[in-house]
DNA sequence: CTTGATAGTGATTGGCCACTAACTTGGAAG
DNA sequence: CTTCCAAGTTAGTGGCCAATCACTATCAAG
């Protein structure tokens, strides 16, 4: 297997365990290990472990848009809106990618914190990019990218605690109906 | 100093390193520097690592309803929801409080995918007391209180990217104007 | 057959870190 | 003054992990 592949292999399988284990609780070891391959290899492949997360995290930012730019092909405006939205609730099926997400935002402050602000810069362009083609396909105006963003996020967090999908909890999203009464005792 | 009293000041100095640092990234040696104390004195304070987190991610949440509380009191409905989002905003300030959120979120996705589900059990327990105090206090419908969280993780998340206050990012919240031209080329 | 490049492994190391054990100090009660 | 307990420390240990080094295997071109 020609090095490029094998490179290619490890971002996807980095991809899944950063995912689930954050940068500093994942072990280049298990990365190697998903790929199938010795934990020293992974250091000819690249340079060194941040290579690998920055990798994961850039792949995963792309494969997001991937996401929402075949669903919403060929619309705009609201259409577009309820495809992209739809994609990104099928996307809850493949936690991984919604999480490494998080783990991308959390690890840029961390990297602040630590006083390396171009990794912020960067990862803000990378941002920035994506909320920009989302909102021009929505049509242009900052409320509903926002609003759109937004509800996204919030997905994410309840995909990490775990909500099943019929959850009550669901039930303000969009179309659904109230399940019970609003009135209750403090 | 009495035990309970360190108990208090590892808990507020473990809010602050964990949300900087996430769970792995955090040595206790660091939380012990901000309390002022010896390293293996928090193992006589608190029975491991994992406890001081659950104890920072508690007190995390407590802290968010507080605020809420506070900023809400007496209101109900839209001017209770304007409260707080008003109140939100302003913790932007306060970034470790966020962070910490997120930082819990990412654990329990990890302590999920390592198969400790009572983990899950108990942060969606922790969500779903903070979230429904929050629909009640606005009106009790799912809908807007899924708004108002969803608007929040988004803060969270601009705020981990370092995004300044007057950053053209911010401006699809709540009462800002379109500052520039929707029309770009993609 | 040899030469060289590319893909890949095994063994190791130095550093960090959670946690333990054994010791010290200060103050209040009797 | 002594006794005792609670608060706190210093020194260490075992385990994990990123990164390095030296080595092997395969294959294609000359």
């Amino acid at each position: 297997m020609s090095a490029e592949e094998r490179r290619e292999s490890v971002v996807r399988a980095a991809l899944i365990e950063f995912a689930r284990g954050g940068y500093h609780g994942t072990s280049t070891e298990a990365i190697a290990r998903r790929v199938g391959v010795s934990q020293p290899y992974l250091f000819r492949l690249f340079p060194g472990k941040q290579a690998i997360f920055a990798a994961a995290a850039e792949r995963c930012v792309e494969e997001t848009w991937r996401v929402f730019d075949e669903a919403s092909a060929g619309l705009s405006g609201e259409e577009a809106a309820d495809a992209m939205s739809a994609a990104y609730m099928s996307l809850v099926e493949d936690r991984d990618q919604l999480m490494m997400q998080m783990q991308l935002y959390v690890s840029v402050f961390a990297a602040r914190a630590a006083g390396e602000e171009e990794v912020g810069e960067t990862a803000r362009r990378l941002w920035e990019n994506l909320f920009d083609r989302v909102r021009i396909r929505i049509g242009g105006d900052m409320k509903g990218a926002t609003q759109f963003f937004a509800y996204g996020m919030l997905i994410n967090t309840m995909v990490a605690l775990g909500y099943p999908p019929d959850h009550r909890m669901w039930s303000g999203f969009d179309g659904c109906e109230e399940p019970e009464e609003p009135e209750e005792s403090e």
